[in-house]
DNA sequence: CAGGCGTGTTAGCGGTCGTTAACTCCACGC
DNA sequence: GCGTGGAGTTAACGACCGCTAACACGCCTG
């Protein structure tokens, strides 16, 4: 036996990948199973024989793109030294991963609301909790910034991050040295994310 | 007669911003027309009465909220004295849009292929331009930046301040704040445009 | 060679959705 | 007071869509 384990169903993750790319065109809703089938060569109803359902193609996907994108982000702040180049690295994993996976990236800030229940809860969590090592790791590579500074300001670098759908004007590695620098230079010039207390109550009483 | 334009057809525009609402939730083809109709108090096909079809209200939004952002746009850089002030005047003007256009900003970048394809040009055309103002401001304010990076920083800048919809944890105004300041670093810290060749072949051959 | 089993096909059902038709009601100008 | 037109209602139609049923074919194993 060559191969034990045979390129494990190449098929399942085929699938996905040409429902990611139309899903990220044209929304969930906007797709037809016969388009999802005919874009991997079989017609309609033969992709019933690899997914229980439509539903579960789209929670198949988004799960595994935020399981992937928080072992990543976790494994490479573990990895680092200090807080500094935690940051810098956990910047670099998320340029890669959002240039790499373009449509994935697209669907899964878009469709999260087409999910069941169930899938929706798990998403959310998983994203939660990506959410939250960028907020330590911002908070402890940026001192004084307050929590929810820190989480708005991480959720404003996921949005510059994952544009690089939108533009194809540079190649892949152009692309990731300007988002890398853009994306550090908001986040570490001084006086950034200082000053803006959590209710500004406070900030109008100074 | 005391008001001679008595509040211009207001059913419309109370109709497109509960719409808009809805699309930005759950995409164009994850809302029904009588969800929309109940939105507003009245059910169903009773839109019809105001608009032609429910592609006519995502186009005339679209195209509504793409004019106002290009003019908006135009007008804040015609009126700056000098390239820096422009700069800054266009990332305050973006900012306050989508922070009082929470919804509309969202459909505006999910929802463009979900119309018609006159709408879509004329969409398109519109969204060219205000990309075009950006690139011009910045390459007068950021010296030696070449058009597609100037181009691709435009995006990615949108990206971040279009992410405001994702996070309400700061009330309206510290939000502004931070975006502007992130916005800006991230636009004119030394070196941040600078260095990435339009092909980047050339970069390599030094 | 028999028999699963994985993978695919086409036909069709049931529900939803956008749109139209036909009708009602009320406000207002002559 | 009467008619005209704006605004809304319910009923219904036709298309589409997700999904199931029933059947077909080829490959590996005993």
């Amino acid at each position: 036996m060559p191969s034990p384990a045979p390129r494990r169903s190449t098929r399942r993750e085929q699938i996905l990948a040409a429902a990611a790319e139309l899903f990220a065109q044209r929304g969930f809703h906007g797709v037809g199973i016969d388009d999802i089938g005919s874009a991997v060569g079989i017609s309609g109803p033969g992709l019933y024989r690899h997914f229980r359902s439509k539903d579960a193609m789209l929670g198949e996907m988004l799960t595994d793109i935020s399981e992937k994108l928080l072992a990543g982000g976790q494994q490479r702040v573990d990895d680092a030294a200090d807080a500094a180049s935690a940051l810098a690295e956990l910047v670099r994993w998320h340029v890669d991963f959002a240039l790499d996976n373009r449509a994935l990236i697209t669907v899964h800030e878009r469709n999260l609301a087409n999910l069941t229940e169930a899938d929706q809860r798990r998403v959310r969590t998983l994203q939660r909790q990506y959410v939250e090592v960028w907020v330590e790791v911002i908070r402890k590579a940026v001192p004084s910034t307050d929590e929810p500074t820190a989480r708005a300001a991480a959720h404003g670098v996921f949005g510059l991050l994952n544009s690089t759908p939108h533009s194809k004007h540079l190649d892949r590695d152009a692309m990731a040295v300007l988002l890398q620098r853009m994306a550090m230079a908001a986040l570490t010039t001084p006086g950034s994310l200082t000053g803006l207390s959590p209710t500004a109550s406070e900030a109008q009483r100074r």
